[in-house]
DNA sequence: AAGCGGCTCAACCGCATGCCC
DNA sequence: CGGGCATGCGGTTGAGCCGCT
């Protein structure tokens, strides 16, 4: 066997539940010192661990601003949907539950959670009915599995992108054009995240305002509130449906054609385009306004996990 | 009280990924 | 560019606990 990456020259290292006394001595050195590299934090801090199992010990339970005990109702919820659309990425559902790390939720999953959508006929694993539970009344809980592949798709994709944009500090602008696998550069997965495999995006150097995806997301939570006041005329016709995945009336924001981002790839308009320059929103002095809106009511929901833009016929 | 089985969850293992030289 | 190292991630394990017989 060769050596662990983890190794710290210690020959005799512990393995196995952790005592009082070494959690103390951990949580004492990384608070004094930071953890700096696992690999000599042991050595450092006078215990006879290797460093990964340091690590997983301050990750997983002595961290200051980890939350235990119960799951709430609300949590819950949120693993289960964010588990239908990213899968077994315990890091990425983490990420969107605050103070819990990955292994508890995994944890959670595999001992609760996984068996209760079994008990309701649901599928772990596709969250889909099966099929011998098609007829039962436990339909009534779930979504319509058209509509939670569409909505799946592409939270999935928006989740990584904005995994990935973490890690993205410094983002590079230029062009890209759907299909051109070469000028797909990792920053760009945010907007791709966006247009969906529909949308053609280009670069724009003007001054406008600069807006990040994450204030647009505020922005759409915003419109949400004054929803009522863009009720225009319903059924004008002049927008063709070609190219559009349509859910009881709903466009998704997933349709969303054109997006136009400035030099920082931050988003400074949506279009639904199709041909025309119908645009659906755009960036003026600050704010996020609808400019095209004759023709279509435009509902902006923002609920915990899913947001979304619906445009009603 | 003892034995058993199921459950929980901390901890481990191995692989993947990213970074640096 | 390739190799080595550090870290992250997800699957699995097993000790301890609890309830049932």
């Amino acid at each position: 066997m060769g050596k662990s990456t983890y190794y710290d020259g210690v020959d005799e290292l512990r393995k196995g539940p952790w005592k009082l006394k070494e959690d103390k001595k951990l949580s004492a050195y990384i608070q004094e010192n930071g953890h700096g590299s696992w690999r000599s934090l042991p050595q450092k801090a006078g215990l006879r661990r290797c460093g990964k199992s340091c690590r997983l010990r301050w990750i997983n339970y002595l961290r200051p601003d980890i939350k235990r005990g119960q799951f709430t109702k609300y949590e819950e919820q949120k693993i289960t949907q964010l588990h239908a659309f990213v899968g077994n990425r315990w890091s990425v559902i983490a990420a969107h539950l605050p103070n819990r790390t990955d292994n508890e939720i995994k944890n959670y999953w595999n001992t609760y959670i996984k068996k209760k959508l079994t008990k309701m006929g649901i599928d772990p694993i596709t969250h889909k009915r099966k099929q011998s539970f098609s007829n039962s009344s436990s339909n009534e809980a779930i979504m319509n599995s058209s509509v939670i592949d569409h909505i799946a798709q592409w939270e999935s994709t928006r989740l990584e992108a904005e995994a990935r944009l973490g890690k993205l500090p410094n983002m590079v602008s230029g062009q890209y054009n759907a299909g051109e696998g070469s000028l797909m550069r990792p920053s760009f997965d945010i907007l791709k995240a966006w247009q969906s495999g529909y949308a053609n995006i280009r670069n724009n150097n003007g001054g406008a305002q600069p807006y990040t995806l994450s204030s647009l997301e505020s922005a759409v939570s915003k419109l949400a509130m004054r929803e009522s006041s863009y009720k225009t005329a319903a059924g004008t016709s002049g927008h063709s449906d070609s190219n559009v995945d349509k859910c009881d009336n709903n466009l998704w924001l997933s349709q969303i054609d054109d997006m136009v981002i400035d030099e920082d790839n931050r988003v400074l308009s949506l279009e639904d385009g199709n041909g025309g320059d119908n645009v659906v929103f755009s960036c003026n002095e600050g704010e996020w306004n609808l400019e095209e809106q004759n023709y279509w009511n435009v509902k902006i929901s923002n609920p915990e996990t899913l947001y979304s833009v619906v445009f009603n016929k």
